[in-house]
Formats: structure tokens, C-alpha cells, sequence
RNA sequence: GGCGAGGUAGCUCAAUGGCAGAGCGGGGGAAUCAUAAUCCCUAGGUUGUGGGUUCGACUCCCACCCUCGCCA
């Protein structure tokens, strides 16, 4: 029976550069865990865009004084860059500027109208006479109205940090060209979410016993303590989805409440795009498929409550109204959240105004991959908030991953290479060999159980020890040595070595997959482990836009301990990582801008 | 202010009532296949603070302190 597993990843918000702390809190875990389950034969499906809507795109277009379109479309491409030389395997990586995802989130907004789930309210908002449009509250500044402070934002005075009222700001002007805006009356739907709390309640109380414990516990207490109140998901602006109702289609739905309706409807574009239109259905309606949403703490309450409750509230209608099919059946709900914390950087926040930040694409400039992943999985802030330290990333890379996993291959393959040049043909096993091999066998089962739980940090550390075993091996068997004595005996030895090698390449593989795909070409393998990610561009009613795919056609990777072929010829090995001065490390800290005021960062 | 998470060795982190552990770093030694990488031995902790429950507490309860997030 195939097992489908939906790995949802955060969208990036198409206004800004991909930061580490991005790619460790959702991207990076999302993909070791999806290269995980492919290589265990499930069917897998990464899925993710940019968020191209909402306000702070249309803020910065304006500044910028260009479309909001250019903006995203700006961004949208470096993060296809960022994620294809980090080796981010999205299944499909697209944007919610899609007619699908239009379409889609339409239909959830028809669902869940139908159902009773929405209702309108009239309220007073600032508009813009000159413009001739509401300004979002961001737009809007004046006088606050608790302090008096005269630069206050309509919806949040920064002198005294009180939340604002925005009808009452005083003396109200456009950010924008300086007018003065009205209040005007307007009409807004909500989501019932009163109505949908039992509902939501239930599905956290079930997942709470294996959730982690700050996500579910952060999102019961909210309900626990102030219930769920309605929240308006259309907005008065001409950047976005419009809402599919007669008289409405001036507005557009709110930003929160069709980004993370993408997770469907960029499983439904694969599906189309790979040419299997129904293939959707599999994760979305089977109530075995299993979906995971990675994403950052800050996330939380939008996936664990909100879009829970969109699909608890959409049910079985959404299937009726997109296909035609009745009865519907519901659609799946989250089955884990494993949202991660926060990264922080040499002691303090990330400020991507001062940039106290490591850019995606200009760490890549200066590192590979492999090391980047390896540190940002072995710093990821899984159960708390954690630290990109410099001089730790060096010291990490050299003492570990080059010293323990790179130098074990490459003195393995080295002394192989050079005596063989081949797979040797193993003589009779000592106990000692079979018990090595026992125990890197194992590591499918140990590796694998972490890497089930999204402890991803711990997969890695047990995949480490493991090669940890592997020199311990050596150095008792000491095949430099024994070459001399019995040639055979040190071609069994190597044989173990490599076979140990070659397992431990798997259990490296989602974390390490550029090395691990060396290291299986070096071992004389001509199939890669993995597939390919490719860009396309794809044509629509909207216009058209490139996304990212996986094309796991040629992926030849499995999870199990299978059987180095004797004889196979071996590539001249090259060693699996570079060593790095770790003088650079003071480098890269001038290289940062002032850290964060409020900061005082790491005693050293 | 409310809700929640976290505070364990120099560093990064394990340990859900049963002798407080691992990796890295520090100290000593062995080896020479390997990018001076590796392997063995070793030092190092009043588990944020103060109470309580228990035969027994990092673990459960109460109060407080610190860090972070969400909400107001």
C-alpha cells in the first residue's frame, strides 16, 4: 500500500531576501524530512510558493514606484535561485499569483459561505479621496491619541506602544501623498470562527499527545483563555484574489486567509503540471495521507488554528464544488506541525534593516551546501530559540563533519582506490565485521525513527555516531597494516569499511545530499540518488510565472541496507568537504552590520 | 497584564519519578590509511533560585528570577 505524506512549507513573502534564519526554521527541515520519506518509497509531495499579495508588497511597490507585480516577481526568482543551489527539492514551488490558486481559494471562500461559515459586517475605515481607495491601517499615521505622539501609525503608536483604534487617530494624513483621509463606511466578510472552536479544539486536543509541546500548547491556552473571535479575510484593495461574488469583486480575500489555502492548491498545479490531473486527490481526501506544515514559531496560530478551521469549515463541500463530485468528502487536516523557533545570530535577533542577517544566496557565494545544511541542522531551533555562532560554524565543519564523516570516506576510499581500485572481493567475515555491519545496519531503523518524529537534529547526530563507529573499526583492524600481512583479510576489512560507508551515504543523504551523491558516484555507482529540480515556466489566464520542480525520474536512493556490488570499479576519490580557516570566522563578523540596539549579544 | 515555550558541563544539546549523559572544546597517550584527519584514557555539573510532595525529583506541585514568542 502507498503511503502519501504532504510536506507544506512556508511561504515566503515575495518582499524581502531569504534569510538562514528562514531556512532553518521551514525550508531546510522540510526538505531533509521530504528527501527522507521519497527515499523511503512514499509518495511525497513538497509543496510551497512565494505569498505574493498583501499589503507590505503593495508598500513597497509604492515606494519603489513600480507594480506590485515586479515586486514579487523580483523576489519570486531569487528564491527559485536560493532553493535550487541549496538543494531545496520542492515537488513544486510556485506563487499564489496562479489563476489555479485564484481559483482554489474562491472555491474554499464558496464552501465556506455555503456551509454558514462567513458573514459580512459594515465598519468605518480611512479612505483616500485622492486616491479614491481605502488605505490599509500601515498607511495611514497621526497624532495618537493616548500620548500624543504625532507620528503615530493608525493602528499602533510606536512612542507608547499601545495598540490603536484607528477610527480615533487624530489628525489622520496618507502616508502615502499627505491628504487627508476620510472615514468611509465599508462591508467586510469573516470567518466564523466561534462557530468552528469545538471543532478546532478536538483536532488540537487529538494531535496533542505527539505535537510539539509549544505549538499545541501556545494554541489551546489562546482558545482556552479568549476563545476564537471572528477575523475579516476580505480587504479593500486591488492587489489580490477577488472575492467570486456578485457585487464584490472590487475586494480582494485577506492575505492570511489564502496563503495557506496555496498548500492545496499547489498540490492541485503538480498534479496538472505533471500530467496527472486527479493525482491531488491522494493526499487531500485520502483521511491516511499524512500532511505536515513546516513553518516558523511566528506561524503557528495561522496553521495550527486558522487553517484547520478553513478546512473543517470547507468539509466535503470543497470537493463538490471543484469537481462536481457528490457526495464530497472532507478535506485532510493537519497531521503535524513541527513548527521550529527562532534563529538568532551571534547573540542577537536577525534585523534585515541593519543587516544583522546571513543572506541565503550570499552564504552560498562563499560555502557549499553540504556544510551550510549541516550546521543550520545541527543549530536548529527545534525546542527553543538557538545561535548561529561564526566561529562555531567553522569549528563544526572541521571538527566534525570534515574530521569525523569526510575524513572517514575519503581515508576508506584513498587506501581502496589505491590498492584495489575496486570493491574487494571479502574473504570470510571476522566477528568483529559482522558486528559493524550490524550496527550501521541498524541506523536505518535508529536514523529513521528520529527523522519519523521530525527530530531532524537527532537523526543527524545519530547518523554521526555511527560514522564515529566506523573509524573506531579501523583503527582496531588496521587494514594499513594488515595489506601486509594478508592481503585478503585487509580486502574483507575494506570491503566492511565500504560497505558501511556506502549505508552511512543514505542515512546522510537527506541531510547531505550533495556529498552523498558524490561520495555514491565515487563508489562506482552511474545513478543518482536523487532526482533533478527544474524550472519552467508555466502560462496562465493571469499571465505567466516560473516555478520550481522535482523530477524524481531518474532517483535510483532507497532507504534500506542494500548490497555493495564486489568488483564495482571506484572513482578517484576527492575528499567530501573542504577544511576552512577558522580565522575567517572573525571575517564574517565584520562583515555583519551593527547588531540590533537592544542587543548585547555573546560574553566571549 | 494574559497564554505558552525554554533555563542541564566551557559550547551545542540528551535524559517524562530510579546511579545526570553524548558530541565538540580542555589535559594525557597511541597510531600513520586519511584534508594533522583518527583512536584510547581523562578532567569538568549544588540541573536558574527558594520551598513542597515522594523511599527517591532535571522530571510532579507552589512561588520567584531570566530569555523568547503569541495575544491584549
Amino acid at each position: 500500500m502507498t503511503e502519501y505524506v504532504l510536506a507544506g512549507v512556508a511561504w515566503p513573502y515575495a518582499n524581502a531576501y531569504i534569510h538562514a534564519g528562514n531556512v532553518v526554521g521551514a525550508y531546510l527541515p522540510a526538505d531533509i524530512f521530504s528527501r527522507y520519506q521519497r527515499l523511503r518509497g512514499r509518495a511525497t509531495l513538497m509543496v510551497s510558493g512565494s505569498d505574493a499579495h498583501g499589503t507590505p508588497i503593495t508598500v513597497r511597490a509604492d515606494q519603489e514606484g513600480v507594480s506590485p507585480e515586479a515586486i514579487y516577481r523580483r523576489y519570486h526568482r531569487s528564491f527559485l535561485d536560493l532553493f535550487q543551489r541549496l538543494g531545496l527539492t520542492y515537488d513544486l514551488f510556485t506563487s499564489t499569483h496562479t489563476a489555479n490558486h485564484f481559483k482554489v481559494s474562491q472555491t474554499i471562500f464558496e464552501a465556506l459561505r455555503l456551509n454558514d461559515y462567513l458573514f459580512t459586517k459594515r465598519e468605518k475605515q480611512w479612505y483616500s479621496v485622492t486616491q479614491q481607495r481605502f488605505l490599509p491601517d500601515r498607511y495611514v499615521e497621526g497624532t495618537c491619541y493616548i500620548c500624543g505622539y504625532e507620528a503615530a501609525r493608525s493602528d499602533q503608536c510606536d512612542r507608547c506602544g499601545n495598540l490603536l483604534d484607528p477610527t480615533r487617530l487624530i489628525n489622520p494624513r496618507s502616508k502615502l501623498d499627505g491628504s487627508t483621509p476620510e472615514l468611509r463606511e465599508t462591508e467586510h466578510f469573516y470567518l466564523d470562527l466561534p462557530k468552528l472552536e469545538a471543532d478546532v479544539r478536538a483536532f488540537l486536543e487529538a494531535r496533542a499527545p505527539y505535537w510539539r509541546p509549544h505549538v499545541v500548547q501556545q494554541s489551546l491556552g489562546l482558545i482556552r483563555t479568549e476563545g476564537l473571535k471572528p477575523r475579516p479575510i476580505s480587504r479593500d484593495l486591488d492587489w489580490g484574489i477577488p472575492l467570486p461574488l456578485k457585487g464584490w469583486e472590487h475586494k480582494v480575500l485577506y492575505v492570511w486567509f489564502e496563503a495557506v489555502i496555496g498548500y492545496l492548491s499547489a498540490a492541485i498545479e503538480w498534479s496538472t503540471l505533471t500530467g496527472q490531473p486527479n493525482a491531488w486527490e491522494q493526499w487531500w481526501f485520502n483521511p491516511e495521507a499524512r500532511t505536515y506544515y513546516f513553518i516558523g514559531k511566528d506561524n503557528i496560530p495561522f496553521h495550527a488554528i486558522m487553517w484547520p478551521a478553513q478546512l473543517i469549515g470547507s468539509g466535503a463541500r470543497f470537493e463538490e464544488l471543484f469537481t462536481g463530485r457528490a457526495p464530497g468528502r472532507p478535506l485532510v487536516l493537519p497531521y503535524d506541525v513541527p513548527a521550529n523557533q527562532f534563529l538568532n545570530l551571534e547573540g542577537c535577533k536577525f534585523s534585515g534593516s541593519r543587516n544583522w542577517a546571513l543572506w541565503g544566496l550570499d552564504l552560498l557565494e562563499r560555502y557549499d551546501p553540504d556544510p551550510l545544511r549541516y550546521y543550520l541542522t545541527a543549530i536548529m531551533p527545534e525546542t527553543r530559540d538557538t545561535d548561529w555562532y561564526w566561529d562555531d560554524f567553522f569549528r563544526r565543519n572541521n571538527d566534525e563533519l570534515v574530521a569525523t564523516w569526510g575524513n572517514l570516506a575519503h581515508r576508506v576510499l584513498s587506501f581502496t582506490y589505491k590498492h584495489w581500485g575496486q570493491v574487494p572481493e571479502p574473504g570470510p567475515f571476522a566477528a568483529e565485521d559482522e558486528a559493524l555491519l550490524e550496527t550501521v545496519r541498524a541506523g536505518f531503523h535508529t536514523v529513521g525513527e528520529h527523522l519519523e518524529k521530525v527530530h531532524l537534529r537527532a537523526g543527524l547526530q545519530e547518523a554521526m555516531r555511527l560514522a564515529a563507529r566506523v573509524n573506531q573499526y579501523l583503527e582496531r583492524r588496521a587494514p594499513w597494516k594488515r595489506i601486509k600481512e594478508d592481503r585478503a583479510d585487509a580486502g574483507t576489512i575494506l570491503f566492511t569499511a565500504l560497505q558501511a560507508i556506502d549505508w552511512l551515504k543514505v542515512l546522510f543523504a537527506p541531510y547531505l545530499p550533495f556529498s552523498s551523491e558524490a561520495l555514491h558516484r565515487t563508489l562506482g555507482y552511474t545513478r543518482p540518488l536523487f532526482g533533478r529540480q527544474v524550472v519552467q515556466e508555466v502560462r496562465d489566464a493571469l499571465g505567466a510565472h516560473e516555478v520550481l520542480l522535482y523530477d524524481p525520474a531518474d532517483a535510483t536512493g532507497r532507504w534500506e541496507p542494500q548490497p555493495l556490488p564486489v568488483g564495482q570499479p571506484l572513482q578517484k576519490p576527492k575528499p567530501l568537504f573542504r577544511k576552512l580557516d577558522p580565522a575567517l570566522a572573525a571575517e564574517e563578523q565584520a562583515r555583519l552590520g551593527e547588531p540590533p540596539a537592544d542587543c548585547v549579544g555573546r560574553e566571549r
